[in-house]
DNA sequence: CTAATTAAGGATATTCATATCTTTTATTTC
DNA sequence: GAAATAAAAGATATGAATATCCTTAATTAG
């Protein structure tokens, strides 16, 4: 469904956001160790989101680390799929007809553009602060 | 979303049932031309639907080649799927992880629930022979 | 200013999906 | 039975995603 590096994108920015703030930023052991991911490929990813995007904050040195600003927290959690050039997922065919279309679709255009419009509707329409209630409830991801 | 390979795989099946018949066969060179993919790939992948599922028949020899049963026509779409080994699209976490579940949901397990629901009624609901249909509707494969 | 810390950046390695090529087997036609 | 045809099967190659490592730059603390 997502790719690998969209995965660990999306785990990290909520795991930042759920457990890191401006005044105690995380290291990105503590994220890897707390999504269960590999440290440097995370380290990568997280490039791409403090850059290209401005999902993730973040500060070298002693003390340094990851946070998201408040603003960032009201972000769509599209936007961390646009960091990661995901978007793929809103608009290509299923079947990977470069022609489909509404105009000309492939034999399950019609059944599937309903899911893919839900779909974008959930990740333009919910928060990344919203995932981080919902991720509280359950406790997911390590802490320590 | 989907692999190549279940691309590939829709496609060709959709295309077999579309053009061939028990009398008229199609070879792997058409197929492959008709659904625009490589054509050793598509040999390889039409092997997995051969075998491990019977969704697809082929014939060796002289005018021998792929063909649909009409009972093959009835199946639903997911059967495609499940002969190329895709159907973690219908289970696995969209954030990749193992423990994500209904009773320990991840945060957007809630979010994703009825999107993946919509997802396996469409490829449980749709037979190949629905979306021949609707392909040859918009005529969408190459004809030759 | 120096040393320590931590992310950024660049180069490289590994793995797996994707793709190709060759040989074998089954089937048909003559 | 021999030759031709076409899929099956096996071996190999390629490429992109995934992953690691090493160096550089920024920041902080002393």
């Amino acid at each position: 469904m997502l790719s690998k590096t969209a995965e660990y994108a999306l785990r990290a920015v909520i795991y930042i956001a759920q457990k890191g703030t401006e005044d105690s930023k995380l290291g990105i052991r503590e994220i890897a160790e707390g999504i269960d991911s590999p440290p440097s490929f995370t380290a990568k990813i997280l490039q791409s989101l403090t850059r290209n995007n401005k999902v993730v904050s973040s500060v070298r040195g002693p003390n340094g680390g990851f946070y998201l600003s408040d603003k960032a927290r009201k972000l769509p959690v599209r936007a961390v799929l646009e960091a990661v050039n995901e978007e793929g997922l809103f608009s290509a065919c299923l079947l990977g007809l470069k022609e489909c279309s509404e105009a000309r679709p492939c034999p399950m255009h019609q059944q599937f553009a309903p899911i893919r419009k839900q779909l974008k509707q959930v990740f333009d329409n919910t928060t990344i602060q919203q995932l981080v209630n919902e991720g509280n409830k359950g406790r997911f991801f390590l802490s320590h």
